[in-house]
Formats: structure tokens, sequence, C-alpha cells
DNA sequence: CAAATATACATAAGATTCTTAAGTATTTGC
DNA sequence: GCAAATACTTAAGAATCTTATGTATATTTG
């Protein structure tokens, strides 16, 4: 577990990414699929993933539906138009961070 | 220059990871090394950096002394042994965490 | 040489984003 | 049947940033 300041600021582009390699995804999934592919490196808290999912929504970039399991409800959400090319502009920012932050911490790489 | 969020949880790390490389420095210098080191992309605002750096004092990682050039007082900040072993533990940190989010991000690196 | 720009630090108000916590309810496994 | 897992929501508080303001000295430039 990381402390987890760092992952502000990629918890957005997390959710993003996610939705459109899986198409669409539920809430509790992401958090399962986050742990299981980082090893529980990562572990959303759901006070931070579904207030952010919501932000998500009100800003147009994810649309979500709600489907019935038994007597449960599961909301998924999927990528509009405006989220595939939101997503692709952050994923990029993202790595572009990095590189840049590498010229900073790591100035043996950059040379 | 990046939509600043990707900064949050970083800025401490890069502060000490600067004063690790060059010794000591001042807030003023080091809003510039990082103008300069990173081509423009990333630009510490004085609100953001002072507070941090009055922080990493009271937490004991980085001592200050004050040079007078002038009428005018600078205030250098340096590492405490205990500041070079949470600088190396925080980079590290950063690094790791960057690895795992590729594992999220760009599932073909990571293959 | 006056005015603009650069150097240098500090802090407060407000925004954002997270953690922690509490609440509600259904389903599964033992 | 009871604990754990599934599933979502929201509120209070903490942390960290931006924006803005304040103060003051030094340098550059027209």
């Amino acid at each position: 577990m990381y402390s987890t300041e760092l992952l502000k600021g990629t918890l957005k582009t997390i959710l993003l990414k996610l939705l459109a390699n899986q198409g669409k995804m539920y809430g509790y999934e992401i958090t399962q699929q986050v742990k299981l592919l980082t090893a529980d490196k990562i572990q959303l808290t759901e006070g931070a993933l579904y207030p952010t999912l919501h932000k998500l929504e009100a800003d147009g970039l994810v649309t979500s539906e709600k489907v019935s399991i038994g007597k449960r409800v599961r909301k998924y959400y999927l990528l509009t138009p405006k989220g595939k090319t939101a997503t692709t502009d952050k994923v990029n920012e993202f790595f572009d961070f990095v590189k840049t932050l590498q010229l900073l911490l790591d100035p043996d790489l950059s040379r």
C-alpha cells in the first residue's frame, strides 16, 4: 500500500482507462479489479470512488445505467465520446508527467 | 503545463530530491530550478512551496539557515539525516507507484 | 533615474480531493 | 441464522493545492 497522497490526481485517469478497457463496469467491480490488477497495492476506498464516478457523470465523461440483479441494483458506468477523448488525453498527460518528473527525480535516467 | 492535480502528492518528493542533489537551496531558487529542468512544464507556486518547506522542517526532514544578501535574507534549506532516508524512500515509492499504475494504464507495456 | 521586472519570503481564504465513518440493504457461504 | 461479501450513498474532517494579497529589496531598461 502506498501513502495514498500519490493516488491524488490519478484516480479519474484510472477509472476512465478501466472503462475504456472493459467497456462498462460498476463501482464495486472497479474496486475489485484494481485490487486484483495491482496485487493489493492500490485499494480504492468507497468514499473516494463513488463521488468521483458521480463527478465524471456530472461532467459528461460517463453515463450510467442501472441493472437489477435480484433485488439489488448495480449501476454500470460507460464512457461517452467525450469521455473517450478525455481518457486518451489524461493517460497521455500522466505518462508525460512521469517523464518530466524523471528529469527531477532520476537525472541519470534522463541523460 | 499539467493539470496540476498530478502534482499533488509529488511536491514533497521533488523538494527532497532537489535538496539531496544540490546540497542546499532556497525557496525561490527551487522554483527556478524546477522551471528550468522541466522546460516550464512544472511551475511551483509560492502558496504551495513555502508551506510545504515549513512542513518538512516541522517534520524534521530539513533544517534551515538564513543568509543575508545585502539587506535581503535568503532562507536555505538542507536535509537532515532523517530527511535523507525519507528522500530515498519517497523516490522509490514514486517509481514503484508508477510501475503499478502502468499495470492499469498501459497493459501492453506490462506483459 | 524612474518604472517595470525580478528576487525573496510569508500567509490567508477558498477549492479540490482524499480518508474515515456511518447508514442502508441484499446475497452468499458455512 | 449469522458472518462476510456485495453494492451504493453521503457527510464530516483532513490534507494539499490555487489564488490572492502583503511586504520588501535589487536589477534592468527605456
